[in-house]
DNA sequence: CGCCGAGTTGAACTGAATCAAGAAACGTGG
DNA sequence: CCACGTTTCTTGATTCAGTTCAACTCGGCG
């Protein structure tokens, strides 16, 4: 929690929440400026297609920030669901502090770090959804979340792992 | 060019290079903190994976930015390669800025906000990759870069599209 | 001119999706 | 605390999108 006064400052608006399971914090066409940290609970990103399946773009555990950065900066509709998965604890806070310049440079700083941390994670999931195999994609998630699989259903590493919870279900098995 | 500036300020060093058509500017492995701005040309950053294929992760033309942020902002070794498709142009410059602070908060929020479209466009690919066909997800690369396959080999597209050049092939059968 | 990389085509194969059904686990209200 | 309905997980049969392999064509470049 330090850390994000850190990077929004203390002036900055931060509404602290209180969720329920199942929450919906946000949906898919707005334009939101809002980013999430989860001070406790656990909560989710996801797009839902055309046949309405779901795909689950990120997870949010403790100490994570959970938002679509771009619709944040640039106001545009976000693609992006956010729900919770357990009861969780919530700050909300505005993104607008890249226009306000209420921000220092120490907070910009800290910002692009974060930046730069997310887009790691991001280059390195679609390095591996394009060269790995669905097996292959599993035992990376659980080296990565080893403790996440006790909090989440399945189905929903499948979903964020881009198969079915059937296919997931048949890779378990072989061990 | 301008915009570069504004970025990485005119203190910051920035080294003009030439490169030919396939030269290799970054090798996997590395830690570097260089980030390249193509003037003018056409650069790629793709990895190998162990069983020796290669997939694109992005095309730079003129005005992109190649790099690997996350190598840059925290010393990883890159995964990816970079190379020149074209004959091309580039400015390599240092990332050093943002520890270095002869930055600026304006440099610092045109910073974040490159990061920031940077996010969107991976996050897309990734909602892409997870919840679209190949053939779909070749109709959306030609909407969004409706120039650059007059630029590069088909295969290169089929790289990044996450598929073989015998299943692009097909794919462009069925127009 | 000859060669090599790029593109195409077809046949056989395979990883994962789909569909359908049943078993286990879960939570909610009585 | 039990009983019930609802998710979740598993399993098998079938289908399908995309891979792999191999052969052939084309165009450009040295």
């Amino acid at each position: 929690m330090d850390f994000l006064k850190e990077i929004i400052g203390a002036d900055t608006k931060a509404i602290h929440k209180n969720f329920k399971k199942k929450e919906i914090i946000q949906k898919q066409g707005v334009v939101s400026k809002n980013a999430f940290y989860v001070k406790k609970g656990l909560i989710r990103s996801y797009s839902i297609d055309k046949k309405g399946k779901e795909h689950i773009f990120m997870f949010g555990t403790e100490e994570w920030i959970i938002a679509d950065i771009e619709s944040n900066v640039f106001s545009k509709p976000t693609q992006l669901y956010i729900d919770t998965i357990e009861d969780s604890e919530i700050v909300v806070f505005s993104l607008d502090y890249l226009k306000t310049d209420q921000s220092t440079k120490e907070k910009l700083q800290k910002n692009s770090k974060l930046l730069a941390r997310r887009i790691g994670s991001l280059q390195r999931r679609v390095i591996q959804l394009m060269s790995s195999s669905a097996k292959e994609r599993y035992e990376m998630f659980l080296e990565t979340y080893p403790l996440l699989p006790n909090r989440i259903p399945q189905k929903m590493i499948a979903s964020y792992l881009g198969i079915t919870a059937e296919a997931l279900s048949k890779i378990r098995r072989e061990l």
